[in-house]
DNA sequence: GCACGAACATGCACTCTATGCAACTTCTTT
DNA sequence: AAAGAAGTTGCATAGAGTGCATGTTCGTGC
């Protein structure tokens, strides 16, 4: 068990690997999802086919690996916040990270497009946006008072929240990046919660 | 345009489908569904390979169609509440449609651990019913008042109620099928809408 | 009852994703 | 400089999915 893995290596593997992602999506937003191959992604960044598949699982892993760190910094954030605060609050702060990610709108734009553009694409990406909640529930669940459906609860709370992002993210996609994505999750909360 | 097909085909082609996907579901709950091939799906099921994937898009597809089916079946209850009534009411009552589907709880908590036990099938699982929102927003939107963002407003409570279906529907899973479904539902909405 | 056409079933060839394995190269450490 | 770990690559192979061409079945009009 080396647990130990040298840090220059697996610093590299960290950029090699957002390399290649970024190839990826470049080729996937001129070329499309569907149309493009994997042997095209490895001849444009310079690797061979079989490397791909080292640093991602998947095709799909090549276009949606932000997602995953996305949710890591949203729980990290979270549990930054202080216990006392409202709950809605604390995750509306957690969510705003992204805002901190470094990256223009137009590529913002483009990775979503390309994302919401295709199904199975859209099906892995809410499928890791619904992974977020594994992260996130506990932290919630530490929160809420007692009760015989604790978990339940923060879950509902943690995907409600999550749902809500996502919702925004769409119809900003929609509005072509034509408006402030916290306005929009402001008001898919709001619409959710309001009661009446 | 022949958009007549004769009913009787029509009729068979849902029979056949219908038989396909049980057959399909059958092994996946034995075996696993990535160990399970579509070869020997159809093979189970006594046609080509190619017949199948002339009956469904995609080995997914094979496992999933019934959720389509199903959001189908919540829109058209929906449609049929009277428009003054509470919204979380009608959406609950549109969901239980769920309950008059004939099936038995053991096939309901195998076809659900199938869904839940494997990761691409997670994924369209939460794509599907995400779809369910195409069908349910527009009605949703018809009830809210005027607003500058009725359309956000009308998704992101679609979306809200179908992940606390989902959560609840997981946890269910979870339980291993004891609880109520709605029970869970009922408190997953509470938690979620209630302020403070 | 029969013949026609549409819908259906199937086999075949092919592309692409994904994985295991073995050989080879490149770093890290001592 | 040598050992060993990590990384890269090609090759072989399985399985998903598609287009096409052929044969079969079945509903319909005569």
């Amino acid at each position: 068990m080396s647990s130990t893995v040298s840090p220059i290596r697996a610093q590299t593997r960290v950029v090699v690997r957002s390399l290649l992602a970024r190839t990826a999506l470049d080729l996937f937003a001129i070329k499309g999802y569907d149309e493009t191959t994997v042997e095209e992604v490895a001849v444009a960044a310079g690797v061979s086919r079989r490397t791909l598949f080292n640093y991602f699982r998947s095709k799909e892993d090549l276009a949606l690996s932000s997602l995953s760190e996305q949710g890591e910094l949203i729980a990290a954030r979270f549990g930054e916040r202080p216990a006392d605060e409202d709950l809605w609050t604390s995750l509306r702060m957690a969510f705003h990270v992204l805002d901190e990610i470094e990256i223009s709108a137009e590529e913002r734009l483009a990775m979503a497009t390309v994302m919401f553009g295709n199904e199975s694409l859209r099906a892995g990406h809410a499928e890791k946006q619904a992974r977020w909640q594994d992260l996130i529930a506990p932290l919630i669940e530490a929160r809420l008072p007692d009760s015989e459906r604790r978990r339940l609860e923060a879950r509902a709370i943690a995907a409600a929240a999550i749902t809500c992002l996502q919702t925004a993210w769409e119809e900003w996609v929609r509005l072509r990046g034509q408006a402030e994505l916290f306005e929009l999750y402001d008001a898919a909360v709001l619409a959710v919660r309001d009661q009446g």
